[in-house]
DNA sequence: TCCTACATTGGACAATGTCTAAGTCAAGAA
DNA sequence: TTCTTGACTTAGACATTGTCCAATGTAGGA
């Protein structure tokens, strides 16, 4: 994490509590909090934190490439710190838990030249569905 | 789009003018409204429909299967009647029209055993992106 | 230590979606 | 055809998620 926080600092952010405390909450693997999510664990390490805030840090980060946009449901975005290492989503349908996977493969791949009406392709995101170990034995 | 309506009748649907109207609103290939735009369409055909009344009916069509919710961007979802073809989407990153397209081979077989957490797998939505013919050219 | 440009804050506002109570009507019954 | 009734529609309040702004605060260089 203090990776991350160097990074910024190279970049000439200017290193705030709020934002430290962010990115503090960012940290680790399969996360995939959404901004209220984000804002509700900030304020346990600072209080006076605003949901501004979180927002406009969780906007800088994306932009910057340092944290990944997801929305898996069509409600809230989600937002997942693992941006280094190219990677799909898993989620099931009935709790929402998310798992970070990686395909064999490049699923660009699997769409044919006929099927892609004149675009330059950039990239495919790819979304699985399926129940979890605990909810398929509920 | 007959069709539609006599399978709705086969449901024991009651076909009111403002069903009849949302179902034609999403005739035909590559239709993907926003439920806003179905309604701002629906209005045209028919002045007094309401706004919950469209969004009702949508979720109804939705849940028995006749459309499908996408949402290639994080705001608002949606809606797509090309529900029995089995199909992904080819989305421009700049103006956001979106394509249905077909993939060749199984996007849920790219995912080997070891990535899949012991989860029960039941579909994978693959999202394209990349600059359609008018924007790459602009 | 002092400046100042950049960051934060609270709250208003916007976009999208959900819910409810009251009125309306499609379609089967007579 | 007319009647009846339960399903449908409506307007608007409310909920959730996200954006914007003017006023205030502060990190980090001079």
């Amino acid at each position: 994490m203090s990776d991350l926080l160097q990074r910024l600092r190279d970049r000439g952010w200017r290193l705030t509590a709020q934002r430290r405390v962010v990115a503090e909450v960012l940290d680790g693997e399969h996360v995939h909090y959404t901004a209220d999510e984000v804002h509700a664990r900030a304020t346990e390490k600072l209080p006076e934190i605003s949901r501004a805030t979180v927002y406009n840090t969780l906007g800088e980060l994306v932009s910057i490439g340092e944290v990944i946009e997801v929305s898996t449901d069509g409600r809230a975005k989600r937002y997942d710190p693992n941006a280094h290492h190219s990677h799909q989503h898993l989620v099931c349908s009935r709790c929402g838990v998310i798992r970070d996977v990686r395909p064999s493969g490049d699923p660009l791949a699997l769409l044919p030249e006929g099927e892609r009406y004149g675009f330059t392709l950039d990239e495919a995101t790819v979304t699985y569905r399926g129940l979890c170990p605990s909810c398929a034995s509920a």
